[in-house]
DNA sequence: TCTGGGGTCCTAGACCTT
DNA sequence: TCTGAAGGTCTAGGACCC
């Protein structure tokens, strides 16, 4: 999908449409996760600090991500994706490698061309979204040719032109080569593709190691043999928070560890598994990062079995000075649980008073009282008698609204008190609206762009 | 300027076992 | 019995991706 997130919320809200439209984390410390073309105008860009984007486009709408809705969009085209072949393979909610090939939608590259059209078509269809497809022999080309056809577009690399197209390009376009490896390899001489290929595969595993090194010099003779894999099995569950401003209490700090463990919990738990290895993860005041793990007998999904190993790491790390980001983890992932962990936890620590650990909240601490609402910008509301809107901004005890609906002309503006008893949070509005005979079928939504090319649909 | 959150994969050293 | 090589596991960190 292009710029998904942006493109979902100037969907969903007609006052935005054709504007600079920035989603991400609004606090000091937040990042862009989206920008709309408008705002990449100003330079705008993902994973830049919010601040800067403020600097840079001050007129922008700026949203905090709404995943739920997204979500639901990309379960939409999603199953659009399967209804073309059982071999899909997501990336991510925007993202995912289809092989037209082994569904029988394509066989050549004008059968290629022919489904990527209709799969567009029926993507703006259901979601109101438009996306971009890539079309080529191998999952590394199919993505380049995505890139290159966004936004709203369709490329298709022909069999046999692949090293021709890939020789000018710079190395940062090859999968695996971020800001690290690209100045490795400049610094060696190496800016791209064709001058990977002429350093030759000896010097390349001299530079980048035996794996990224062979890996890369495969790429970049276009040779990429990765299957589209439809099933991937999760290695690791985690949660990080980073805080506005940094912890340097450490029985906060300790607190803040024991409510981490217990979300990490829930997800492990939500998803049916356990795991043996724990991990902490601390950032600390200057960002340097650390991670520590501990390896227990067996999996678990212990809440109290988690807290306390999470805690053990705790003791190793030096937090002098103060720590911005704070996680925890489990890996060595299992979908059973080794019941005799608890013995392994009341052998430790002589019998902590036992807690019903399977109950899903628990009081944190550290935590204030959860305000009436949280008023965030971008997500909806419903007003007892305007109807729907969405956050516009708040502050200073107000609350200011937009009232529109995705098949709205934009929609005036009001302000409330943050308690006003007429106004409550909303669900997100669909997309496309939902006609009787679309019953059974996906509901409206907007949709996220996706890059598919099936390993075999172009080349083979 | 000042850097999110949730992941995956790779490397390398320490340590243990065979 | 001692030694060394080889291989596996654990741990920590780095790079990358979306």
């Amino acid at each position: 999908m292009d710029a998904f997130f942006a493109q979902a919320e100037q969907a969903s809200k007609p006052s935005l449409r054709g504007k600079a439209v920035v989603v991400g984390g609004l606090g000091p410390r937040g990042v862009v996760a989206t920008a709309s073309y408008e705002a990449r105008v100003f330079g705008v860009h993902s994973a830049m600090p919010m601040a800067q984007a403020r600097r840079l486009a001050p007129n922008a709408a700026y949203l905090t991500p709404r995943f739920t809705f997204y979500r639901a969009i990309s379960d939409q085209v999603m199953a659009l994706l399967r209804a073309l072949s059982p071999l899909v393979e997501p990336l991510s909610l925007d993202e995912a490698f289809v092989d037209l090939e082994a569904g029988g939608a394509a066989w050549d590259a004008e059968s290629a061309r022919l489904a990527g059209a209709r799969l567009r078509a029926d993507i703006r269809a259901v979601t109101g979204l438009t996306g971009s497809v890539g079309l080529a022999a191998s999952k590394m080309l199919a993505k380049i040719a995505s890139e290159q056809a966004k936004p709203n577009g369709l490329v298709l690399i022909e069999p046999g032109t692949e090293r021709a197209l890939l020789g000018p390009l710079s190395v940062r376009t090859l999968p695996g080569v971020g800001p690290a490896t690209g100045d490795h390899l400049r610094r060696a001489g190496i800016t791209t593709i064709d001058e990977i290929v002429e350093a030759g595969e000896d010097e390349l595993v001299r530079l980048l190691g035996k794996a990224h090194g062979h890996g890369l010099y495969a790429m970049a003779l276009a040779r990429d043999e990765r299957p589209v894999v439809a099933e991937r099995e999760t290695k690791s569950v985690s949660v990080e928070d980073t805080y506005d401003v940094d912890i340097h209490d450490r029985l906060r700090v300790g607190l803040e560890v024991q409510r981490l463990a217990d979300r990490c919990v829930r997800r492990l738990r939500g998803a049916g598994l356990s795991g043996r290895t724990i991990v902490l993860k601390v950032r600390r005041y200057d960002f340097s990062t650390l991670t520590r793990s501990e390896t227990l007998r067996g999996p678990t999904d212990d809440p109290a079995v988690v807290r306390e190993a999470a805690a053990r790491l705790l003791d190793s790390v030096d937090t002098t000075g103060g720590v911005r980001l704070l996680g925890v983890g489990v890996s060595g992932l299992a979908d059973y649980t080794q019941e005799d962990l608890f013995a392994q936890a009341a052998g430790e620590h002589a019998e902590a008073p036992e807690e019903e650990t399977a109950a899903p909240e628990q009081p944190r601490p550290a935590e204030p009282a959860p305000a009436e609402h949280s008023w965030r910008p971008g997500h909806d509301v419903r007003h007892a008698s305007l109807g729907h809107g969405w956050v516009q901004g708040s502050g200073l005890g107000r609350v200011t609204v937009r009232f529109e609906t995705p098949d709205s002309e934009p929609g005036r503006v009001r302000t409330f008190r943050v308690d006003d008893p007429d106004l409550e949070p909303a669900d997100p509005l669909p997309l496309v609206p939902v006609r009787p005979s679309d019953a059974g079928g996906p509901d409206g939504g907007a949709g996220p762009e996706q890059k598919g090319v099936g390993s075999g649909a172009v080349g083979g």
